[in-house]
DNA sequence: CAGAAGCCCTGAAGGC
DNA sequence: TGCCTTCAGGGCTTCT
């Protein structure tokens, strides 16, 4: 599940592999995944060279020297594999680098996208121009969360979730982080007091969880090349049944669903 | 208008 | 073993 720390990690790992270098040859293996590819999205790719690689919420951003980045969500079930493999099932595009490398994107459900858009505008792409202050960067506070919770009257799990308040985390790491603010997922967002420790809290797992990735890519990179989906030991997250691991507290998680979606959370120490 | 539910899609997991 | 049902959730669309 690709939120932001994944995706972090995946364009740290592509970015040796791609910056400075020119794709040799895309190749695009079907009409699109959520929604269509750009026209002529292999031709457009075909003999660019990758300027830049840059990242806003879960998006990947592939700024090309033709003037136009290619804008890459993975969606649910996303990767990117760097590896000389034929591609194979649901390997959907393919990047051949100049020089060798070989990065394909593969995604069995397809809920992820691809989209070409000239680069001075990528932050008016309709997916990006709504989206809210990166929660690791200085436009992520206090006083902007209080005013963007202001009157809110959603939990505070689906709030968090809103990609408009916050841009970047999902269902694991928004449980993650309530659970160590010792906040309960079912409050109000409007009616939550001081959110000053949640800014940290949410800066704190979101680091820990790219830093873990970090050290797990290496590993992957000499194994299958595959990156992006990394084994992180969760605290709340599919813990159901089982004892929370809140220092002195004798709770057991549970899981309940807010807008459609699992929230696990420790009913005896999430009080706030 | 805000908030909640529906939808897309496939594979994994669990029940019988 | 194998078939069937349920679940996973990012983010847009539709409904209330």
């Amino acid at each position: 599940m690709p939120e932001l720390p994944e995706v972090e990690t995946v364009r740290r790992g592509l970015q040796p592999v791609l910056e400075g270098r020119r794709i040799a040859q895309a190749l695009v293996r079907r009409d699109g995944l959520r929604w269509p590819f750009p026209d002529r999205m292999a031709e457009r790719l075909t003999g660019a060279m990758v300027t830049g690689l840059n990242r806003r919420a879960k998006y990947l951003l592939v700024a090309l020297d033709t003037g136009e980045t290619l804008i890459i969500h993975l969606g649910m079930s996303g990767r990117m594999l760097v590896s000389d493999a034929e591609p194979g099932k649901h390997d959907h595009v393919v990047l051949e680098i100049e020089g060798g490398a070989r990065v394909t994107f593969n995604d069995a459900r397809r809920f992820g996208m691809m989209d070409l858009i000239e680069s001075d505008r990528v932050h008016q792409h309709p997916l990006l121009a709504d989206l809210g202050p990166e929660p690791l960067g200085n436009d992520f506070n206090a006083l902007v969360l209080t005013t963007a919770f202001a009157g809110k009257k959603s939990p505070i799990k689906s709030a968090l979730l809103d990609q408009t308040i916050v841009a970047g985390l999902g269902n694991i790491y928004v449980c993650e982080a309530l659970w160590r603010a010792g906040i309960n997922p079912l409050r109000l967002a409007g009616e939550v007091g001081s959110v000053d420790l949640l800014v940290r809290v949410i800066r704190e797992v979101l680091s820990d969880a790219i830093e873990a990735g970090g050290s797990s890519l290496r590993d992957h990179r000499q194994t299958n090349g595959e990156l992006g989906y990394f084994q992180h030991s969760f605290s709340v997250y599919g813990r159901e049944g089982q004892a929370c691991r809140t220092v002195g507290c004798l709770g057991v998680i549970e899981r309940i669903v807010q807008s459609g979606r699992s929230t696990f959370w420790c009913p005896t120490c999430q009080i706030v």
